[in-house]
DNA sequence: CCAAAAGTGTTGCGGATACACCCATGG
DNA sequence: CCATGGGTGTATCCGCAACACTTTTGG
């Protein structure tokens, strides 16, 4: 029985123009040639799955931009891609939307939507779009999108961006703070040149995941509507 | 760079003497010999995981018996093995509470607690729990644990032992029904020695997987108090 | 008639949404 | 003083949990 390859791969997002985007590279080489592929490579014999994407990630991008990382899967269909049969884990990466690292000649930010991917990339792009939408409900996970500091409409913009449907800036600051995700600097931003009354500034309390909504039901006994449970 | 091995593994749990238990062998060669290990396997040139999982584990227990399965993701520190690089690809698999599937002589149920399990595969135990407790909250994977027809006692017994804290009959039965998880049969089921008021019988409507409480918050609008999006 | 088990009615709480209303700024 | 954008107050809805109460059986 032959070993097999094993490779990284990261759909790394972060959104810009109010869409969502990810990180690919343009194949210069047979096969695919053309196609976008997702940054990744080979998995070293003295690292982890973890530790590997994060090297790989930082030849792509300046690794301090990538504001959270977190494994997706296992992609093994043996016709993934042609040659040595090779196994892939994926990742899901999120860059802050004020972040703008350089990239390599060959490497840009594409809109999700872009057809023309490489091997089976685009199957990993749709799971990391729909894992950030899950965890955007009940985690802190807007802190990986976000600016340090920011205002209440434009962290609205990015969740609209995210979500691809509605948010009420109303009810996006309530839940948010309810549940202690958001705190105000006390800062005031100024307002744009249409004027108007200007707006507060917020950070996340904390940049890194936490679950903020344990479990919608069948909690624990006594938890009434305690929500998460540290 | 040297090509690694791949092996899947698979939890598969269930639920007995009211308690969650794990399927394991015991190994009898070095290294770990006299630890558990969890079923599983190399990874098949023409196979991907998940038919691989399946595949290994019609050799440790009818197929048919599984209710269930799903990938709990890659573990692959360097050192989880001795000798070849190896990383696993990790699943969870349930089996209905009164199946008893015929397992091999080395093979045997055990409690989740227990502590001499081989290499990695401890982690792996745990990070099953871990997924089926959340997912019993707000999926209908209950179906992969209960018998086709059960009480509703019989199955508040079943989520007390996985969630590991008290469930009551009452909120279960209302909480399941209103998401149209369970439905009744028509049937009753006989009272027990000391009597009682017959128990109506339910099953399951569904025996695949649905997300029954899709996300918490940040709805799109118009989708009130709605629940579950098909 | 009593104990035991199952099931229903009812109340209260709290999160989430929606919407009306008030606030602060630029022109 | 008006348009514009930001923020708060408040009503309503609804799921869930808790608990009292009724129903149906065996002894």
């Amino acid at each position: 029985m032959g070993a097999t390859d094993h490779e990284v791969l990261a759909a790394v997002l972060r959104i810009a123009d109010g869409a969502l985007q990810v990180l690919a590279w343009q194949r210069a080489l047979e096969p695919d040639r053309g196609r976008w592929a997702l940054p990744g490579g080979r998995l070293g014999a003295d690292e982890d799955v973890e530790t590997s994407v994060l090297r790989q990630l930082a030849e792509k991008v300046d690794l301090r931009e990538v504001a959270h990382v977190e494994q997706l899967g296992v992609f093994s269909d043996p016709a993934r891609v042609p040659g040595t049969r090779t196994v892939a884990t994926a990742f899901l990466g999120l860059v802050p939307t004020d972040a703008d690292p350089a990239v390599p000649a060959d490497t840009a930010w594409r809109p999700l939507s872009a057809r023309d991917t490489a091997f089976d990339h685009g199957l990993i792009v749709a799971a990391a779009r729909d894992r950030l939408r899950a965890k955007l409900s009940y985690t802190n996970l807007g802190f990986a999108m976000a600016p340090r500091e920011f205002t209440i409409s434009a962290l609205r913009e990015l969740y609209v961006a995210a979500l691809g449907h509605a948010v009420s800036a109303t009810n996006l600051q309530r839940v948010l703070t309810r549940r202690g995700v958001l705190e105000p600097t006390g800062a005031l931003a100024p307002p744009g040149p249409a004027g108007g009354r200007p707006a507060a500034v917020f950070r996340f309390t904390d940049r890194t995941l936490r679950v903020t909504d344990a479990f919608a039901v069948l909690k624990p006994p006594g938890e009434h509507g305690r929500g998460a449970v540290p």
